[in-house]
DNA sequence: TTATAATATAATACG
DNA sequence: CGTATTATATTATT
């Protein structure tokens, strides 16, 4: 059970002091706190993560002037709900899997080695369990059709100049 | 206090491989995810740094060994490590000079096109402000020592040759 | 407790 | 190689 700390001397502790602020903010590292960002923030940050989950440099810098936030704050929101994203995303995918292996099953095992006689893109071996329902299969499409529309729109937004999707001005 | 259980959940797939394996594998998307080094690579990776921040191919190669990591993983984390004093000498760099800026004035711009009458090393236009304490000149001073030391050390230690700093065999 | 802002790091891409 | 950025993991705050 080897144990071990990652971080290396993390220093956000919790400061309660008082209200006097003079050049100690410059020397000790006085909590920034925690900053929560506001619906209007949060708004129009998930219009962007609409269009692009990852926002060029200098829209990034619109955004944040407009937000009043540092860009790195948006940077960070962006990982974040990126990586929200993912997660949920995986979930998903295993409750798919989860119900594919529950209620599908192949019933033979295509040969590789034969140079395919039959170039069928679909899979005809798949047999139906007889425990399937029917919101089992729309589940399980709806899954995959956003998982492929996923990948489309990541690969064809790819920061192509697009002429400005929103009148930020 | 903030420890780490290392043996986590690394989505180590095992391949139970029962009797069904076919078009699952095609969907799951078996990514090896994101490997964490130890904490016995650490240290050795961190002393090696001490003494060089770029290592030689062959140095590398052994270390690689010793590890049971890639050269390649050895060369990124030497990458990702100077990268990360980089930043941190800068961002001290940028601390020390608002803190200088805050607390020193220089009485007269000297005369750059004057060639130097008197050659003083030490600044002598710089006065003092009133507003400074003692502990804002020791972190001024500190930060300066620690610049000067880390620009030496980086200075001498070229790969000279030095007699094998540790018994690798 | 959950949700999320922030930090740390392994890995990738580009010049 | 250095720099920037991303995905992932973890910490800490609310």
């Amino acid at each position: 059970m080897t144990s071990f700390n990652h971080s290396n001397g993390l220093k956000r502790q919790k400061k309660l002091s008082s209200v006097v602020s003079s050049e100690q903010d410059l020397l000790m590292d006085n909590k920034p706190k925690r900053k929560r960002i506001s619906p209007d923030q949060f708004c129009l940050l998930s219009e962007l993560f609409e269009q692009t989950d990852t926002p060029s440099h200098e829209l990034r810098e619109r955004l944040a002037k407009k937000l009043e936030m540092t860009n790195r704050e948006v940077q960070v929101w962006f990982q974040n709900r990126r990586a929200k994203v993912n997660r949920t995303r995986l979930q998903e995918q295993e409750h798919v899997k989860k119900v594919k292996f529950n209620y599908w099953s192949s019933s033979s095992s295509s040969s590789s080695s034969s140079c395919s006689s039959s170039p069928s893109l679909l899979p005809h071996d798949l047999v139906f369990h007889p425990d399937v329902t029917p919101i089992d299969i729309l589940a399980t499409a709806a899954a995959y059709v956003q998982q492929w529309d996923e990948q489309e729109r990541k690969k064809q937004v790819v920061q192509p100049k697009r002429k400005s999707w929103r009148p930020w001005l």
